[in-house]
DNA sequence: GTTCTTTTATAACACTTGTTATTTTACTAA
DNA sequence: TTAGTAAAATAACAAGTGTTATAAAAGAAC
């Protein structure tokens, strides 16, 4: 009945997503979204309203993303909290501009941090049981120290001034539970 | 022999710092920096070779804004890097545009965070040593754990995402203090 | 093949950016 | 008062943005 669809609202996405992970959130712009799908800006104001729509697509998959990205991370801690934390700092390295994007950016559309972290795992909830579990008399204020000590280093990780192997991340964060915990240093 | 100067390389680089502060270093443009101090575009690039330069002026007056922050600040911590840490965690809810501007964004002429902690003054430097003093045994390895945990708290403050009170906060810093350097809890 | 419909491309509009050419203004020296 | 000069204002250019109007293209039904 009429001219077969070419460009698709899953290559745009994917087209806008990619280029977040590569170049950053500030360089999806209309067009050149478009060259990089190889075709004009038509396409995508087809399948979404406007860019803002387009935009909240990537944010939501960067979310998704994300919360994959921490669950299929090789679990390699030995205390709690380190799992979660190593693939924190990892996705900090490895993944620059969507880390920027979901939890330094002042983006309107930022969740809050405890809202990313809480996926369909659980994450959090999950660390903290495992905390309680290990003995831990509480685990809530412990989680918060360490938290606020992981992304710290994630932090600093993205602007260069954290440059430790994942090794020596391991260690660290090991350590740090420790000494939050009140266990003697070995 | 000419027209008196109306608008000063002062007043230009005023306007864009009050901008910066208020609104952030994005929208420090000609055009608004112009509407803010009442004139056209023109005394801008009379005074500056072009926007890039005043950009950089900007950015150094932050870094000098920053340390004064700093060195003013009222000294209420009891341990080591507590000084600092106060001043910092506060710098990023105070000014949260420029704290963003120095320690987290990717602008191309952000300097590293610790030559922008050691100032005129060398606040790390000064905050090492007054480890030493107090009988600290690894002062530098001390500073690097709990700069993590604090850069983590003022990061977490421009988000949202901590929300302590300067007593609060105090309290945190010093028991994590003790926890680093291995101290028991009381 | 013709007609109809939907997708895509082209082109344009309105706005913002840095920057520059031109004009106007204000002051000083003679 | 006049002439010269530097500062400031106005206006424009080129490039970028989101968005939309219009034209072209491609496939289906007849």
């Amino acid at each position: 009945m009429a001219r077969k669809e070419t460009i698709t609202l899953q290559t745009i996405l994917d087209t806008a997503f990619a280029m977040t992970r590569e170049e950053g959130f500030v360089n999806v712009t209309a067009r050149k979204v478009a060259a990089k799908a190889g075709c004009s800006t038509q396409p995508i104001f087809r399948v979404y309203k406007n860019m803002e729509e387009l935009w909240d697509a990537v944010y939501e998959r960067a979310v998704s993303f994300f919360r994959d990205y921490c669950s299929l991370y090789p679990r390699m801690g030995k205390v709690p909290f380190t799992n979660l934390g190593m693939a924190y700092i990892a996705f900090a390295r490895e993944e620059k501009h969507l880390f920027e994007l979901l939890f330094v950016s002042e983006d309107s559309r930022k969740k809050s941090m405890y809202e990313v972290l809480n996926g369909d795992a659980g994450n959090v909830v999950y660390e903290i049981n495992l905390a309680r579990v290990a003995g831990c008399p509480n685990p809530g204020d412990l989680f918060m120290k360490m938290w606020i000590f992981i992304h710290g280093a994630a932090c600093m990780t993205l602007t260069g001034d954290y440059d430790l192997s994942d090794k020596e991340t391991i260690e660290l964060l090991e350590r740090s539970y420790d000494a939050f915990a009140g266990n003697r240093e070995g």
